[in-house]
DNA sequence: TTGTAGGCGTTATCAC
DNA sequence: GTGATAACGCCTACAA
């Protein structure tokens, strides 16, 4: 008559059963039921069966919230990503959603919650206040874009975080990339080889893995002291606005480049169009080189010559290397192979 | 000498301070602490400045977990969408993408986590299990492709859901999209302006919102009862999967298509390249329209005649109606304007 | 305006 | 193998 919570053994339907009903109405204790559903050993298999049997038939499910805060790890990771400068097709590449899509299954392997682009994370503070928190374990940052400074920061607080973007051995966090520099020095080469002589680099040089890439650029172009390179920084990465400086450089510009290096493959298209309409046609008139070899590339008209870089494992890698700072260790950074794939352009 | 939990006034530097560190330092209670924090009006100025200074030179960050245990919301979102056919170069359209940052935004002004798609979302079980252990406290889903059926399982279940796919005034749950079936006739209507007799459909009427489209094409078929429409069902979503499918198509139909309606831009782009190859051009032999006006389709060459739907708005109105349902009001469908945007195929 | 007491639902620690 | 008990860190009464 005077029991504690509830006088039955049946739920009032208007409350969710909590494990302490599981326990009640099975005939066992309430950590034994806990034993059961995180699978211990310690259980015989006779009560394994009569709780989960409750634990079914009550529509039991165990409270997140409870169990992380019993358990001090939150489960969950962070991914990073500068949507404000995606928004309004202004989509750098379908490149990071596939890295996005290889993210999430390797955290899913490992259940691991995904908390995508949570607010807050432009300042240090943020990053703190969110992993002191326990909201999340670790960050995936994916391209550094032009917050360097801020990631160098969050990494020396100890933080666990990979970035997807320039690796930079000097740098206090773990990066994951391809070789920028290199897929630079490839364009070049190839602008080289096709005796061209005015080349333009079109990116914004503010992006640290952009900024490689225009090294590799200059590196190239060294080896011919008649070439000279002239730079269309991108203010908006909106294929629109891409399109509309491009065409302007090229009504304003002494002297048409009759090479390109553009800093997505996407861009690269917006180049195309924005210089056939002033009748500067590649590859008649200019070699053109993109990057990540998005499957449109191949079949654009002309299909374009681009660099690859392999993201297929890319997002496991990131989260392999996460896995590892979780741990305490410090995972090293890592390079993935890059290279030039030649086609019309 | 014998006090409670810490005999100091500065913690020890091993464990993270709680809001009882910072009540003690600052010596009020508990509960003023979390009053302060969560900005309620019941304290004084004074108190105020004061435990948040101890707060800060703490370093203290409240326990999400804990918070979460105590109020009986999440305050988070899942957000569902189906990256396994968006491995491998299958990314439909960068336009999910946008998608999703509209929605990123949206939840971050509300202050809601997003969870990206949580494993074991493939059952109906996932959804309850995910809902009442209070990972989420609604979903939103992208794209309905071919679980339909689950999904409206889940709505039954009086779970908070709201879906970016094919509006269906008879479904059990609220779903914001195109104007499919229109897109679909307004396909058609071009094609039986420039007199097309022969039209292929590419895409998979496996899903919802692509089959509505078909039935739109067929539609405006009607209208005259020369039109043959043939249907290149698409297998995988890769871009080379479907070049390949539209090339061997092209080689062994008795007659070539006159017109081509392709289930996004993307696809089209793919279709251009493969029936190209065998000589067959756009605009010239074939009238072509896609879906979803990329920005790349604009500067295509040719640049392709395209289904614009406002994806701009889509994350916000999306968020909105999940807000409504989590009020407890069911909100309506809505269908987004749908246009035909006229290029050169 | 502030403090005291209690509980949210789980897991860890110890007994038995 | 299983059970009692005590945290985990916060918020919501209610009382002062």
């Amino acid at each position: 008559m005077a029991q504690k919570s509830s006088d039955t053994t049946t739920m009032p339907r208007t409350t969710r059963p909590t494990m302490d009903d599981v326990a009640r109405i099975a005939k066992v204790s309430k950590p034994t039921v806990s034993r059961v559903l995180s699978g211990s050993p310690l259980v015989s298999a006779d009560t394994r069966e009569r709780v989960l049997a409750v634990a079914r038939e009550q529509g039991y499910a165990l409270n997140r919230h409870a169990q992380k805060l019993r358990r001090e790890r939150a489960n969950a990771i962070a991914v990073v990503l500068d949507f404000g400068s995606h928004r309004q097709g202004a989509i750098g590449d379908p490149f990071i959603f596939e890295l996005l899509a290889g993210i999430s299954e390797a955290l899913s392997v490992r259940d691991l919650d995904l908390l995508l682009s949570p607010s807050g994370l432009d300042t240090i503070d943020g990053f703190v206040d969110l992993y002191q928190s326990r909201g999340a374990d670790g960050f995936i940052v994916l391209g550094q874009g032009a917050r360097d400074a801020l990631l160098q920061k969050v990494a020396r607080k100890d933080i666990p975080m990979v970035v997807w973007g320039a690796v930079n051995e000097a740098s206090a966090y773990c990066a994951v990339g391809s070789d920028n520099s290199l897929g630079g020095r490839l364009a070049g080469e190839r602008f080289l080889l096709h005796d061209r002589r005015r080349w333009l680099f079109v990116g914004s040089r503010q992006h640290e893995e952009i900024r490689l890439r225009f090294e590799g650029l200059q590196e190239a172009a060294r080896k011919n002291s008649d070439v000279e390179i002239d730079v269309l920084s991108i203010e908006s990465m909106a294929f629109s606005a891409i399109h509309d400086q491009a065409n302007a450089y090229l009504k304003t510009c002494t002297v048409r480049p009759d090479a390109v290096f553009a800093f997505s493959d996407t861009a690269a298209m917006a180049v195309i169009g924005a210089f056939s309409k002033e009748g500067h046609l590649t590859p008649r008139d200019y070699s053109l080189v993109g990057y990540n070899d998005i499957p449109p590339a191949a079949h654009f008209t002309p299909s374009i010559t681009t660099i690859a870089q392999q993201t297929g494992v890319a997002g496991a890698l990131l989260v392999e290397k996460l896995m590892q700072a979780l741990d305490g260790s410090r995972p090293r950074s890592a390079m993935l192979p890059t290279q030039l794939v030649t086609r019309q352009t």
